[in-house]
DNA sequence: GCCGATTTGTCCGTATGTATC
DNA sequence: CGATACATACGGACAAATCGG
């Protein structure tokens, strides 16, 4: 439940565009007209249409108004931009899934080990290695690491279940961003054994560094997607003087 | 040449940044601090510091201050978010980057190519069929739809220098967004024949549909990349209410 | 081509809420 | 508890683009 006007004003809009209450491809009303109807400032506002307008919903163009380009068949199954545990985006698209722990093992981070996550070489590590299924499919293989100073007292046992509702509800860490890189590599017999390829030989690596509210890198993930389930959407936006 | 102010702050703290002049991993200079050094309003910065956010150069906590998180040798080639072509993109990366065009027609959409390009059967398109090299490696092979239409006039001949210069300076064309989903294929044999896929037989795709200023799709580009050089970057940002 | 009305883009100042220390 | 810091919200002003007369 958002709790900030503009989160609300957002899926207010958002829910009145997917409904149809906006005719498709038509010009919504002006933001003069949806301030006096939702009674909010302008920058309110413009805060929750700049939310649609990343989400892919709206366009906007200086001195004509905003448009719906919204394409009911076609939204989004993964989003980028938000940090979700498998758990939740399970939950969210109505999916059932569940995880197996193949293997849980304390390890010290040696060189390519630390080149590869980004830790410093002596590192102390939890290792997690999980597959997660959908409706019974193996799709997900993950090998994470976790800082053992930051994650300290994971187990088997809680990895089993939730290990964010550990990291959040019990050590109260504050998870606040999380680099992502999305690449495609070739299957390694593991991945062929465990993910039912069938013949293809390559897979959609999903590596991300996730970050506390202390700074401090505390986890890498490497996520390995079967490619016949793997989807990210992005909606891009042409500017001129281009953010890079 | 970016000329809006927040822009030009972005730039500015970006450079500070990534130069080393705020140390990695400490905080940065708090907001009231940062006005006053660089003359502007709250929330002009705070648009500025935003943009940081979303390019995984910063964190900010609620009461306690915007943290220093960038990795000098793990920024992005990639980026999302926004539109580039690639003649665009390997002038940013410093690249050689050349193109060919396999095929140019005019066709119409059937009921399967309408399917997969998200036009109505029946309309009227131009078709281009293009392999990008950098440094002489063939690395992208883009099939490409426009509406007639919209980029009515043209040639094979525009086509081998730039599409979007001839959309967006002859025509007048306002590109405004494009929504990209990226997937992983198998290999048709099209893509093994020009693309020097070695052993691999999948590929990352990212197909695009690309609206302008009236609100029309007038592009779908199916972009098919050589594995090895695919690498799209993200920064994902934690959030209780999360913005789905 | 010009002018005025409309609409979005940018920027500013201020007030209040909330989390951290 | 108070001081500090970021988060949210409001209102106002001007710039820039669009459109119609």
């Amino acid at each position: 439940m958002p709790k900030a006007k503009y989160e609300q004003l957002y899926h207010i809009l958002k829910n009145k565009i997917e409904s149809g209450e906006y005719p498709p491809h038509e010009l919504l009303p002006s933001e003069h007209m949806l301030i006096a109807e939702l009674n909010c400032s302008r920058n309110t506002l413009r805060r929750a249409v700049a939310e649609l307008v990343r989400a892919g919903y709206v366009q906007t163009m200086q001195g004509k108004g905003m448009r719906n380009i919204f394409e009911p068949a076609r939204q989004a199954t993964f989003t980028l931009g938000t940090i979700e545990s498998f758990a939740e985006s399970a939950a969210r698209n109505h999916w059932h899934g569940t995880s197996k722990i193949l293997d849980f093992a304390k390890v010290t981070a040696d060189d390519t080990l630390a080149h590869m996550t980004g830790f410093a070489p002596g590192t102390l590590l939890y290792y997690v290695w999980r597959l997660h299924y959908l409706n019974e499919h193996p799709l997900i293989m993950n090998h994470s690491y976790f800082r053992q100073d930051v994650a300290h007292g994971l187990t088997r046992e809680i990895a089993e279940e939730s290990i964010y509702r550990y990291l959040e509800g019990e050590l109260h860490i504050h998870i606040i961003n999380s680099k992502r890189v999305v690449t495609v590599e070739k299957a390694t017999p593991l991945d062929l054994q465990y993910l039912a390829m069938g013949d293809c030989n390559c897979l959609a690596v999903v590596s991300s560094q996730t970050y506390n509210g202390d700074g401090v890198m505390f986890e890498y993930t490497q996520s390995r997607h079967h490619p016949d389930y793997f989807r990210f959407q992005d909606n891009a936006v042409r500017r001129s003087g281009s953010i890079v």
